[in-house]
DNA sequence: CAATAATTGCACTTCCGTTGCATGAAACAA
DNA sequence: TTGTTTCATGCAACGGAAGTGCAATTATTG
């Protein structure tokens, strides 16, 4: 058995064929993957399926589904460790005007906010917008 | 000559009826406006016709959009004097899970990230995510 | 007035996310 | 092992929202 098959049994989630290529795939990315690009990638496999995986690995905290203002859903791999609904994990997205790639900025934390009276945050996400290290040429 | 029409005028759009009555609607809601909220409110209006007025709105500053996280544009109008594009005017924006709306919290700027070497920033998206004042009952 | 330009309305398309239902594979209980 | 149940996958379709081409209407200009 695996190291990725322990992970996802861990998570609660059977490692089927389909699974761990999909976990495989996410893992080797460091940036976050639309449905349409797994689609791309795993021409074999039917977009719901990838859709679906997709989906239950976000319930079991496997993936974090990122919004980076392209109404297109991004997904990539949980930090070890990872309480996605804390607020104290909620980390940053970086989202990439040139090459459109949009990736986690694990060790930037989005601050804390003050809020006017009566506001209750239970949540948070910023993104940052602009060019990336690689376009930058740097 | 209203001080709509005048408004409208100095960022070169021309007033006609149309414009001067969703301008209005914008102005005395105090929340992010979608697309199909203008529809039901203007039934007698084209989809169309108030999709390409929110969008030229946009373009001559006189609305931004706004990205809340639900994959539906929102859009409100800009402050007297704001410059949507400039860093120092972005604001923070609060969508209430318990409403389902979402306002501008023109006086909360988003905070200056530092970013990692060759990441430049060039725009940014705050949105805090919870329940708003009117809903937590305060 | 006629000529021109801008606005509006209608029809249609595309894209992404999502769901219902049938089939196939794996786990389980006898 | 066999039958039963549960879960995963595939296929087909739907829905909402954004966006576009073009014709009709309205406003502006000379
Ligand atoms: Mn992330
Ligand atoms: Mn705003
Ligand atoms: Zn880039
Ligand atoms: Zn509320």
């Amino acid at each position: 058995m695996t190291e990725i098959e322990k992970t996802l049994e861990n998570k609660g989630v059977r490692p089927t064929a389909m699974r761990i290529l999909i976990y495989k795939y996410l893992a080797e990315k460091e940036v976050a993957i639309a449905l349409t690009d797994m689609e791309n990638a795993f021409s074999k496999a039917d977009r719901t399926t990838l859709y679906r995986t997709l989906k239950t690995f976000e319930e079991k905290r496997i993936v974090h589904q990122i919004d980076d203002g392209t109404n297109i859903s991004k997904y990539a791999l949980c930090e070890p460790g990872c309480n996605c609904e804390m607020e104290q994990d909620l980390h940053l997205h970086f989202h990439c005007d040139n090459c459109d790639e949009t990736v986690c900025l694990t060790e930037h934390k989005i601050p804390h906010i003050n809020l006017p009276d009566g506001y209750v945050a239970e949540n948070a996400n910023l993104v940052i917008k602009g060019i990336c290290d690689k376009c930058s040429g740097q």
